[in-house]
DNA sequence: GTCATGACTGACAACGTTGTCAATTTGCGA
DNA sequence: TCGCAAATTGACAACGTTGTCAGTCATGAC
């Protein structure tokens, strides 16, 4: 039993081996009658291509990488269900590769992985895709890649991405915050290594300026998109003279340590304090109270640079294209408490 | 340029292709100086070998493939990183495949996996893990496999595992909290297909026993290891006549639900109500109060899997091993508030 | 009936590696 | 120095697939 290959089957269905490919591989000119005895037999011996093969004699690779290096789980899982979703429909398989962003031969690093796995080219998740020379590098190499980056618009750099509108998200989150009646709003940094760090922080800057708000240096404070540094900075914000009446952090992490500040200096979200988040892991639905966030549809992003690869890969024209993030309200805010 | 192959390595070297071969796979009988002229030539090029082409001439394969089902993003990515760092260290490749436990034809799925990506085996995480039937088809389709159980010992079943002793480390937390002075303690099951729920069922249930604390139907309810069953069930629970002083959520997850049930009704953790979960997740040190839980130590366990199961394909005699997981107290018990 | 055309099919080599087995070299005792 | 076993090396086929190119077969125009 084992295995059924190409040769088997061809005797099976009393033709070549090349017709047997042909049918596989979708070819045009073989007769219907043919392809019908041809599919029969496949199905009767239940053959699948082997893969190695394939890839070993066309050109062609049937894989390709996903490469990434974040510590957040819910993101990364999201991400590799996007991108294996594109890849199962096109008959891809993915090579899962965390790494780490600095570390100082990385683009050897990923041509190795290219080239002994086969991959027809690579997905990059931030930080990476946001690493200019990196990218430079890997183009010398001649592997295809698509980036999942964070911009307002198509960065026309030359190298193809889906992009996310960090910006515009946190413009909108900023401006709610606003409406509600904050005036006092702290903002809380991501890492400064991911581009989505500032942008988050420009949406927040704009919206100030736009609403006529005024800015405060001592408000804004740097972090590491960990829970750690929102509960540290929180508990800086808390600690002023006059203190913000909302906090937004800069993703769920820092929100989640925001909310653990507020509890441990005995604060009630949302009514003495509004915290926001970015994001919309599930942990913003089961943080107490649940955090209003900005959903960012990763999975669906995850996908798209997916196919984005597939489609390069099999010569297709490749548009950029954008995702913009969508608010969610939940229990995390409301307006300020009125000044006794 | 591109990609060097064994080839440009044995005209570098002045050898045959033959003799590189056996460099690079350490076989004996290679005179030092050949080795030697070998290896420079091979660090020159920069020459990697092929991984398609190899698992296509040798019957061995260089990657393997990880199995799960699972919800919970935390763990999974401790299980890929655990995979991971055995597959690198060992040279193999590692390929994910995120499935449906429940699917009809999943031995058949799997099969297809390995066949096509020609994979040397599969670790299988819980619940696949769990089903015989399954294994039973795999180990008729020759598949090498390694599982990932829970059980108090080596189940002697014919198939290779690392165990988990979920019924100690439940036992161990049910006793901590008999021991802070709680006789009312609530249990909210796991996923009634996961082999580890009744296990840590039966922990809870012996400590109760052992201690002489009395049983009660009442306090015990099903669920699914998921947030909204920990919030439902709790929610049940303090709703009861006489309410529990403290709760034991199966996992981590459904620990946060109680928590934030415990937070709407009301109720100050620990003092009104002690809390613990299982699994110790990063979710349980963000929570506020952290939690009291069970470290699975899910990389390391992940990691020795990888590592049986790549012995096992190199023909070594292979020896299942058991993780015992262990108490971790952190702020979410304490003892039951003395009655008014 | 012949011939050119296009649709379809097949023989064979090749992808980069390892297994088999035979050839060559080396080391060492006589 | 010779002979023989052991150590070392190499030639060649094979893994399962696809690319190249040549061959066969209907079809329709003349």
């Amino acid at each position: 039993m084992g295995t059924a290959t190409i040769r088997d089957v061809a005797r099976q269905a009393k033709v070549s081996l090349k017709t047997v490919s042909r049918v596989i591989n979708r070819e045009s000119s073989v007769r219907e009658e043919t392809r019908e005895r041809v599919l029969r037999a496949i199905e009767q011996l239940d053959y699948r291509p082997d893969l190695s093969a394939r890839s070993l004699r066309s050109a062609k690779a049937y894989a390709i990488g996903l490469v990434y290096d974040n510590p957040n789980p819910y993101y990364i899982i999201a991400v590799q269900q996007g991108a294996l979703a594109a890849c199962r429909e096109m008959g891809f398989g993915l090579q899962i590769h965390p790494c780490d962003s600095r570390g100082p031969k990385l683009a050897e690093e990923l041509r190795d992985l290219v080239h002994r796995s086969r991959l027809a080219g690579l997905v990059l998740a931030p930080p990476m895709s946001e690493r200019m020379a990196l990218l430079r590098e890997l183009a010398a190499y001649n592997i295809p890649l698509v980036r999942v980056i964070s911009a307002a618009e198509d960065p026309h750099d030359g190298f193809p991405c889906v992009f996310v509108d960090d910006r515009d998200a946190a413009y909108a989150i900023t401006a709610y915050l606003i409406q509600l009646g904050h005036l006092r709003i702290g903002f809380l940094w991501g890492g400064k290594q991911h581009r989505s760090s500032p942008e988050r922080y420009k949406g927040y800057e704009k919206a100030l300026q736009d609403y006529g708000v005024p800015m405060s240096d001592e408000l804004v404070l740097e972090g590491d998109y960990s829970f750690d540094d929102g509960f540290r900075g929180a508990r800086r914000l808390l600690g002023l003279a006059e203190p913000p009446t909302a906090i937004f952090g800069s993703n769920d992490e820092i929100a989640a340590g925001v909310l653990a500040a507020a509890r441990a200096a005995g604060l009630h979200v949302p009514y003495d304090l509004s915290v926001a988040g970015f994001e919309d892991s599930p942990f913003s639905r089961h943080s107490w109270p649940s955090l209003t966030t900005s959903r960012q549809r990763t999975e669906q992003i995850a996908e798209h640079a997916a196919r984005l690869l597939i489609a390069q890969i099999h010569g297709g024209d490749v548009e950029n294209e954008g995702f913009s993030p969508e608010l969610v309200v939940r229990g995390s805010t409301a307006p300020p408490r009125p000044k006794a």
